[in-house]
RNA sequence: GCGGGCGUGAUGGAAUGGUAGACAUAUCGGACUUAAAAUCCGAAGGGCUGACGCCCGUGUGGGUUCGAGUCCCACCGCCCGUACCA
């Protein structure tokens, strides 16, 4: 019988459990390291190929780091809240938590299957009652410390549903999932005060090892930047319009101020004469979409207040205007306009007729009247600034204003705080009680978890109240610190907060007395590597670094920062088949014709896209492992480029993968599957094929480091089309394979290990280390260099390796066709390169 | 617009500034077989040539260098993120 994975890969994985080969537990002997997938939403469709690529290449690292003698933390567990569940729920009436564990358990079994080495004593769920009263634990600690607020926030509301959509369920002001219409609606929500984080959120991310994406992308989001705030003082009024500028060197261009439609001074500023026109436009406004609003190719539109504000620094009367690109959640929601040097207030200008004065010097043949000027230049037309170039007038402008007392510096973020209320059933209620007076107390810890309680139906509550209003007797009740009577908060906290702090329960996940215990807590952390998908690049990895530098500053943390280096692995995506119409087939109907592509007699566009069902493209891993085995699909993952990589996964290439591992099956076994004791000797190993060992065990031990394991399974497939023909293979070369194999094929390597006689778990067997004198004796015999005549190959000579300088310049040379080549011409200059190759630059 | 990334055979991809295409898929040829599958061995970037060989070749155009897929400049194309951010 040959390699059967589906024999040997269950006994594996069963031996595994039942021996709790991968239980870690804090060892102050061993150094420890933190390995972490970001935890899957179990969701009904099950495992995507997506998932195994990062997992496999995080399971490649914690078996690699164990045989290092690392004490490796490797956990799993389920971002168990979840919409799916509860529109499923609103469907059918079947409780989401019944869903959730149904759908846990597949996620578990498919994970499972593919022999990850998970310590699966430490599988937690975010839905887990144990799990949620620490949630809510840390959430009360952010109100204690006033970092959390209840504010009248605009929503998206959609009528259709009645209910109010996250953000990420809005996409061009519909709802993605029936395309009804989403307005905006105030409501009073729970507000996460993260921007009080902002400075510290960008600064730190200097000393992470995170990709240089990423970090672009958190630095963008948080959206620092220098400016300076100046107040307008307002004809006729002692209010004065505070107004945020980067550019204060063009003060002086300033012809006319800005304010947002929802700024509070535009009821009290309009004259008279024009109420009725500004009333209008606010209220058009205000029935646009923020789709809408925000649309780049909009005309500008905007109403005149009828006040004048006064520029501080030249006492010049400029018209205030009310205007839509100006909105309010933006430095101080009103704008100086200097048509001269901005883009939006030049169109602004130039439809309204307003003045656009110049004062930076353009470039030559730049007219700002045509165009706004936005680069360098030297400032004009600015009394005291005249001369400067624009950052010495940033700094003089600023200067005046603070002695003056008519504006300073300031440091604006883009960065929003987090809107952490969600009028959903299946999430984490937030535990507060409000008192009839308007007064709000927590739940005492004691009372912790406070579960969502038992409905018998899902969706909104009367008047599109949240669906936890259903519950009237769980929503009237006493608040214990009182003895009043309350109303119990009718929100829950969105899906990301589980995912704020499950890496640090990982660490401790049946703690009673605490969310995570102290010392245990200064053993595993930081996270030494995290690997997922870059859609989480901003959202969860910025909301998760803000909880935990709370937690830190708070004590309650010993590191700073949550995780020291990120990976993101890249999109699976695969082939696509449609018809002219645009109809999809599947991919077992479609027949391949001389590069073209048919079904049903239509030509079909072979497309690579993204997976999804409606596509018909989705690749489900279980068949993949029924098909070839975990191992072939651990393998294939890595293999099919780097990691990073955006790829398309094809499955007819897996037969590549399974046909190595039938390889490496046969270096152990014979025909008849004994170990073929014929072939396999004790000899050791000539210095050829030690030195190709050699190799391998170093390349694939600096691949592993830097993820780069494409070319690990390379190497090992060298190694064995190497060892393969030979009719006596070293039993020492045959089990470094092995070793270095086992991260990537543990069930293979378990299994011919055990064949070769070992007793005990290749786990934790130590990793080779490499022999670098077997290094340098590896090519004994000569090597082929190259020579090149003006960097063109020429010729190829034979010669003793490692051979440099003179000593090589006087082999090749004394080489017949070298000398004939370099006969005919003058030779300028000769360059030598050590064990590589030699260029003659010639002339003639 | 801004930020990040990527362009290499039929295909996925490899290559500390030093032999471009490792490794694999698909293809073709051979061995084994009554036959097929499996397995093993071999061929293969393009062009010219009977052959030895020669020329061209990593999106395009320049540059640095003895030598560039790799470094620098400009451009073209594609992907991802983000946007009236003052």
């Amino acid at each position: 019988m040959p390699y059967a994975p589906e024999q040997i890969e269950p006994k594996w994985q069963d031996f595994w459990a039942r021996n709790d080969i991968f239980r870690a537990e804090v060892d102050q002997t061993k150094q420890k390291y933190y390995v972490l997938d970001m935890f899957p939403y179990p969701s009904g469709a099950g495992l995507h190929v997506g998932h195994p690529l990062g997992y496999t290449a995080t399971d490649i690292v914690s078996r690699y780091k164990r045989m290092k003698g690392f004490n490796v933390l490797h956990p799993m567990g389920w971002d168990s809240f979840g919409l799916p569940a509860e529109r499923y729920a609103m469907r059918t009436g079947i409780h989401p938590a019944i869903t959730t564990k149904e759908n846990t358990d597949t996620f578990r079994a498919q994970i499972q299957r593919l022999g990850f080495s998970y310590d699966w004593s430490r599988e937690l769920a975010t839905t887990s009652p144990d799990f949620v009263r620490w949630t809510q634990w840390i959430f009360l600690k952010l109100v204690e410390n006033n970092l959390a607020y209840q504010a009248e926030v605009a929503v998206n509301w959609c009528p259709a549903q009645s209910t109010v959509l996250s953000n990420e369920e809005v996409k061009d002001g519909k709802y993605i999932e029936t395309g009804d219409p989403v307005e905006r609606r105030l409501m009073r929500q729970w507000m996460l005060k993260i921007t009080a984080y902002a400075e510290k959120l960008l600064d730190d991310l200097d000393d992470l090892d995170w990709p240089d994406g990423i970090k672009a992308m958190q630095r963008n989001w948080i959206g620092q930047s220098h400016g300076a705030e100046i107040s307008f003082a307002i004809e006729g009024s002692d209010a004065q319009v505070k107004v945020f500028t980067t550019r204060p060197d063009t003060l002086f261009g300033a012809t006319y101020c800005v304010l947002a439609p929802e700024h509070p001074l535009v009821d009290a500023i309009t004259r008279p004469e024009q109420r009725e026109a500004v009333q209008t436009y606010v209220s058009e406004t205000a029935k646009l979409s923020s789709f809408e609003r925000s649309e780049l190719n909009r005309d500008k539109t905007g109403a005149f207040t009828g006040a004048y504000a006064i520029n501080p620094v030249n006492g010049a009367k400029t018209p205030i205007w009310v205007a839509d690109y100006v909105t309010m959640d933006y430095g101080t929601g009103a704008v100086m306009a200097v048509p001269a040097h901005d883009t939006r207030d030049h169109e602004f200008a130039r439809k309204f007729e307003l003045p656009i004065i110049e004062v930076v010097t353009p470039e030559e043949g730049h007219d700002v009247q045509a165009e706004a000027w936005t680069g360098d230049g030297t400032l004009v037309n600015s009394s005291f600034l005249d001369g400067l170039d624009v950052d010495a007038a940033k700094a003089q402008v600023i200067e005046w204003l603070e002695t003056e007392k008519a504006g300073q510096a300031k440091v604006t973020y883009r960065l929003r705080d987090w809107l952490f209320s969600r009028q959903r059933y299946w999430g984490e209620p937030i535990p507060i009680i409000h008192g009839e007076d308007g007064s709000y107390s927590t739940v005492p810890d004691q009372d912790l978890p406070l579960l969502p309680p038992k409905l018998e139906e899902y969706g909104p509550g009367p008047d599109g109240a949240p669906p936890l209003a259903r519950a009237t007797d769980w929503v009237q009740t006493t608040d214990p610190t009182t003895g009043k009577p309350g109303r119990r908060d009718l929100n829950t906290m969105p899906q990301w907060a589980g995912s704020c702090w499950y890496y640090l329960r990982f660490i401790d996940p049946n703690n009673d007395l605490a969310f995570v215990d102290t010392e245990k807590e200064r053993y595993w952390m930081p996270v030494d590597l995290y690997v997922g998908g870059a859609e989480h690049a901003v959202l969860h990895l910025l909301y998760a670094r803000f909880w935990h530098k709370v937690l830190y500053d708070l004590g309650l943390v010993s590191t700073a920062e949550p995780f020291q280096k990120l990976f993101n692995q890249g999109m699976i995506l695969a082939h696509s088949y449609r018809d002219a119409q645009g109809r999809f087939y599947e991919p077992e109907k479609v027949e391949e014709s001389s590069g073209k592509f048919y079904a049903d007699g239509k030509e079909l566009v072979q497309k690579i896209e993204k997976m999804s069902k409606s596509r018909f493209n989705v690749v489900n891993p279980d068949d993949v492992v029924r098909e070839f085995g975990a191992d072939s699909v651990r393998l294939y993952a890595m293999f099919m480029g780097p990691l990073e990589a955006t790829k398309p996964w094809d499955t007819a290439s897996i037969a590549g993968v399974r046909r190595f591992l039938n390889r490496v099956w046969r270096l152990v076994h014979d025909d008849d599957d004994n170990v073929d004791m014929a072939r396999l000797t004790d000899e050791a190993p000539d210095a050829a094929l030690n030195g190709q060992l050699q190799k391998m065990i170093a390349a694939v031990t600096s691949d592993i480091e830097e993820l780069r394991f494409n070319t690990c399974v390379a190497r090992l497939m060298e190694m064995t089309n190497t060892l393969t023909p030979m009719s006596r293979r070293p039993r020492f070369v045959i089990e470094q394979f092995i070793l270095v194999l086992a991260p990537f094929a543990p069930h293979m390597a378990e299994e011919l290990w055990g064949a070769l006689g070992h007793e005990t778990s290749i786990a934790y067997a130590p990793w080779p280390s490499v022999a670098e004198d077997a290094l340098d004796a590896a090519d004994a015999e000569l090597k082929e260099y190259p020579i090149q005549i003006n960097g063109k190959i020429r010729a190829r000579v034979m010669a003793a390796p490692n051979l440099a300088g003179e000593d090589l310049l006087n082999v090749v040379k004394s080489d017949e066709k070298v000398a004939a080549l370099l006969d005919q011409v003058t030779v300028l200059r000769e360059i030598p390169i050590r064990d590589k190759l030699v260029n003659f630059v010639v002339k003639g």
